[in-house]
DNA sequence: CATTAATGATACCTTTAGGTGTTATTTAAA
DNA sequence: TTTAAATAACACCTAAAGGTATCATTAATG
């Protein structure tokens, strides 16, 4: 009953990323204000690029950046991106039929949660994270040792 | 964002027994009703019994049984007993210190989540689940080959 | 008291999420 | 035109969740 770890991450790098949203952030930068394994992090940058929910500049001087008007983006569209169900559309018990033949005991109930859930993800938008100020991303001063 | 297997498994089988609270029923009554694997299925009605939140019956005749006072039993403690953490004290970035020093962008929207999901788990409990009546517990129709 | 039908314990296997390593490609700039 | 600094691609490794197999233990009953 969390985010995955991927998802985490994610919503972390894109609520990085608006504090400077015309900013190119190379990975080196984000890895070094957010707490994410590098490479973990340079294959989450190429997924997210390529959902287009950022840019992707190759070649030296290179990075990423934010690819749209941040209030274009929501928290909902960032969960999408890296293929996370964000419960919408899954059964409290987990049963594949439930919405179809009888409901379960707690449909109802587990409905307005649901509700609740993608109202909150789809309508906040990364302007609304900006203009919540710059938080702490909990920068360990992670040192990177091999650049790749 | 959803339970894990066996955190639905788990909320199936004391849903799935409330229909008769006071019946003793076996691991083959259980798998042949609710759709889980048999032997962790068996393995998951040990832990439940461990948690007390039913009793076991060893030797032949024997089986689980609820062991509390429908009321005293709510949905969050089966939650629990798996050992699931029901989101109620997880940071919406996965910062481990979120709540300690500055807040998140999300501190205060993802908490009113949070105080959603606990109320419910916690103001569930399995009298209610019975009230709602039997519902689909989508009888595949196992068929259980070797019964150990 | 042997048999049978149930649970208990433990070790192992499989799949998936998370993470690492290596090499290729792109592009700015000395 | 070579070098350096960035991303891209792809293969591999590791840990945890989910699932299986085997044997031991318990207890009712003929």
């Amino acid at each position: 009953m969390n985010f995955s770890k991927t998802t985490e991450y994610a919503l972390r790098i894109l609520s990085f990323m608006v504090i400077d949203e015309k900013r190119l952030y190379t990975a080196k930068d984000i890895f070094e204000s957010l707490n994410i394994p590098f490479r973990y992090l340079r294959k989450l940058l190429i997924i997210l690029s390529k959902s287009e929910l950022i840019d992707s500049i190759q070649g030296k001087n290179g990075g990423y950046r934010i690819s749209k008007n941040l209030n274009d983006i929501s928290l909902m569209d960032i969960v999408r991106a890296v293929g996370e169900d964000p419960i919408s559309n899954h059964c409290f018990f987990g049963f594949d039929n439930c919405a179809f033949e009888k409901k379960c005991a707690m449909h109802e109930k587990w409905d307005s949660v649901r509700k609740t859930i993608t109202t909150v993800l789809s309508n906040t938008t990364l302007d609304e994270i900006k203009a919540s100020g710059p938080h702490s991303f909990i920068s360990n001063n992670s040192v990177l040792i091999k650049n790749v």
